[in-house]
Parts: structure tokens; sequence; C-alpha cells
DNA sequence: CGCTAGGTTGAATACGCTCAAAGATCGTGG
DNA sequence: CCACGATCTTTGAGCGTATTCAACCTAGCG
């Protein structure tokens, strides 16, 4: 098979599945990988919204990939208060520490309709046995999980909640722009409620709503129906003082050349 | 070798390396572990305090191990406001993602003298495709880096300044007992500033020494020449809803039989 | 013994919370 | 297709937690 034809059969591989979409943004996958990829996403299952997917003390059996759809992971104290960690996307993995975890911290539930594979945590030792690159990618997408934990931190410890919105507005949208889920109009589907957001904010409903409404009346943003529209990409980095993680542009490093200098070849 | 003297040797090695330490509470290690294990150990650096270790943006070539001491990662803002995302302690590794980034996100600093292992990312590739079990613990080792992360954005997303203080003293009073670092009458050594506490907890420092004053004026705790002291853990717990995450007090998961499932073996 | 980093305290202010009530939107069933 | 209920959003007003500014105290170290 040809360099060309191989990079068209990546393309119209990454059509179907945002999983193999991220994997190929951190590095080039031969057929053999897309193949091991691909044996996952043998099936789906569709959920309905607004379900929890995995309780908080639940033994897993199973991980699981969102094709479409958002899910979150949360936290609840006794006295009804409620924190979002972070947010599931296509491509994302729930969660990918799981493979040797042998209990869930945190529960999960769909935001939206979520469309998943599911498939059992040994399959992903299997595949990395035999594709020992894909191990390292994955290593790397762990990376990635952590920088935006670390975003979060940082958001919620030092940040004002004017700042903290326009940062987690930029930080969504650049998510989803790497698998291809926002127009040319820097607009994308946003699903989350307004008591949602200040759960993942750490701040009030009421003061969540005014502060979207400042940033609205700013004409920084711009929402409508579920649409999410950042009219001043520039201006919100400089509110937030955002940073364009390189975890979310792609990575250059050269893969083969650690696979060169261990034996896992 | 005997069981017996397996784990005398286990002992042994127990008191030199916090990390065999913090690995062989996740599963029974064998004489081949051990030894990859200590082929990491066989020297060791040693860094003043206050010093910055990893610069952000820096492209890392080596890892550390923390074997004595204490650092912590954070990011500054241009403003000045600096977050602390987390503490590193002896057996931690700096930092555990390192292995597949190009580049670190955070600074890590020395908060005090600091004793370390530095040895080369490609060694732990290595060392896994040798010892592949080690591979698992270590994926254990980086899903509870995750809890913690998970734990830090929930203290700061709906804890109030006062149960916060109360959980992260918990939760590092938990850290160090699991590697024998603190003493019988709950007393930890705690060389963070009241200034840089803050920064941990996201409020003033200002704020961060009545809040102390008033833990010390319910007879919660005492602070004397750098020694923490845990004076009512069980209140402490109860206005924190502290969970002594399953992460902290070691995992019972059967490796071997994960890694018989697979080709791994 | 003096300097510096860290800790303490007071007072004024501000950011964000709570309580409360009304308005808009969406999904569903009649 | 419209009406109804439920969920989500909006707005006002009073309050409280935590911030800022400013000054002073203390301990450790050269």
């Amino acid at each position: 098979m040809s360099l060309e034809e191989q990079e068209l059969s990546n393309e119209l591989l990454d059509n179907r599945s945002p999983l193999i979409k991220r994997f190929s943004h951190l590095h080039q996958l031969n057929n053999n990988e897309i193949d091991a990829l691909n044996k996952i996403h043998e099936q789906t299952t569709v959920l309905d919204a607004n379900e929890i997917i995995l309780h908080k003390g639940d033994f897993h059996k199973e991980c699981m990939i969102i094709i479409r759809g958002w899910a979150y992971r949360s936290s609840m104290l006794s006295n009804g208060k409620r924190q979002v960690i972070n947010y599931y996307l296509p491509g994302d993995i729930i969660s990918p520490f799981a493979l040797l975890q042998p209990k869930t911290d945190y529960s999960v539930a769909s935001l939206t309709i979520l469309e998943t594979c599911v498939f059992k945590p040994d399959y992903l030792l299997q595949m990395f046995s035999a594709e020992p690159r894909l191990a390292l990618i994955y290593g790397q997408m762990l990376g990635r999980e952590d920088s935006l934990s670390a975003e979060q931190i940082v958001r919620l410890g030092v940040r004002s909640a004017y700042e903290r919105t326009a940062h987690i507005l930029l930080d969504l949208y650049y998510r989803l722009k790497l698998i291809g889920l926002t127009d040319g109009e820097e607009t994308y589907f946003f699903p989350i409620t307004q008591e949602l957001l200040a759960d993942t904010l750490g701040m009030s409903f009421v003061h969540m709503n005014r502060t979207l409404h400042k940033l609205r009346d700013n004409n920084l943003i711009s929402i409508d129906s579920k649409q999410m529209t950042l009219l001043n990409i520039d201006e919100l980095i400089k509110i937030a003082e955002y940073q364009p993680s390189y975890s979310q542009i792609g990575l250059n490093t050269d893969i083969n050349e650690i696979i060169e200098s261990t034996n896992l070849h």
C-alpha cells in the first residue's frame, strides 16, 4: 500500500472514529495500528442524556470511548454541593485510568445522548502488547488528561469568576476544534446548563448567569439555542490568560525514536 | 529463596527506597522486579530547598524520583498570582507523565532539601518491557495521581476555606503515613509556609493565617516549629468530609490475574 | 546584632452567595 | 398542535466570606 493510499485510508477511518482522529493527531498510525483500534469500534452503544454511567465506588469491568456526545465526571458532598471535575468529549476515554483501578473514585454521567464503544480493559493490554506504539500514544493521552486537570485547578484557584468562564469556554472550543466539532465561525454545540457550568467553576448559578451576561454585554460571546459563539477569541485569551496547551495542538515527538531506544519493537 | 527470605529482603529494600515501598504497597514484588527498581536508585542527587527544578516549557530529558524531601508543581499568572497544583513527597515521581511528554506544562520547585534519583525515561520503557507487571503498577500510580488532582479540584471548587484547610492537612497526613513519615502521635514534618499553603488552597495568606488559628482555637491541630499535629482526626474528617481514598490505602487487585489474561507474561 | 522571611492583627472593601420571585423554553401528553 | 409542567434562565436585594491594604511582631540566620 502506497503512502498516499495509507493516508487516504487514515482519513476515511478518521471520519468514523474520533479516537483514531485523536491518536493520529499525536502520531501517524500504520494500518496494523488502525486495525487494532478499529476492533474496539466494532459495535457502539447509545445511552440517554442525564444518566449516571459510573457510580462512585463501582467496580468497573469495562472501558468506554465516546463516539458522539458529552459526559462529565463529578463529586457530590453531603451538603448537596456538586463539583464537576472534567468533561469527556468525543474521542475521550472514560476513564482512562480505569485500566488498572479496581474502583471508580467519582461518578460519571452522560450530559447528552451518548454513543460509546464499550470494551474490556484487558483488550487494551493485549493491544499494547501487539502494538507497543499505541501504548506510548495512550500514555501521551494520559498526560493530556493530567494537563487538563491541572488547568482546572489553576482556573478554580487563582482566576476570578469572569476569567474562569472565559477560560473554560476557550478550553472547550479548542478541544472540540481538534476533533472537527466547531464550525468556521468559532461556534460550537454547548449542552452545559448554567447550573452545571456553575458547579464546574465553583460558583453559584446566579452569579454564573450574571457572568455570562457580562461576557455577552462585552460582545465576547453569544449563546443561541445551545450554540456557543466566541465573538472575540483574542480578547477572551487575554482576559483568561489562556495558553493553548501543546497538548491540544498535537505533539511532534518521534515515538519511533523512543521505541528504537528500547527493546519494545 | 524462601518466601520468608524474600519478605525480609523486601523489607530491607523498603527501608532504602520510598519508591519500592510505594510499589510494594500496591503489589508484592518479586526479586527481579526489585532489582529492576533498584537499578534506578544507583545514585542520588541532592538539591537545595526553594530551587526551580523544572521550568515551564522545558524539554525534559530525565525523570526524578524523590527519596527525601518535598517538592511542588505550580503555575504563575502575569498578575503575580500563583497556584500550587500538587505536592511531591518521597516515593513520588516528578512528573510521572513526563515519560512521553516532550515539554513540561508547569514548573516544579523544591520546597525542602531534596534527595532524588535521576534517570532517563527510556529506562522506564526498558524496565516495563522486561518486567511488565511494573508497567501495570506504574499505571496504578498514575491513577492515584489523577485521584489526587481530582481531590484538589473538589477542594477548591466546593469547600470553604476552613474545610479546605482541614482537608489538605488530612490528605498530606495519610500520604506521609503510607510511607512511614508520621509518628504515632499524628505528627508530621510540615515545611509549607502559610503563604504557600494559601496559594495551594486558592486564598489570601491573611485569611490562611486566620483559618489556621481557628483550627488551633478549636483544638484540632497544633503547629510547632514545622511540626504539624492533628489533635482530633475524627473531627477533622467530619469537617472536611474527608474520604480516605482507596488509592491511599493500597489496592487488592490481583495484577497477576490481569497479566494472565493477556499475552504479556 | 541586624536583616529578612514569615507570621499576626485590624479595618475597610468587594466579590460572590443566598433567598426570593418571575419569566422563558423545552418536551410531552392530551 | 396546543397546553401544561418541568427545567432552565433572569433579575433584585441583602448579606457574608474572603480580599486588600497597612502596620507590627517574631524567629532564624549570617
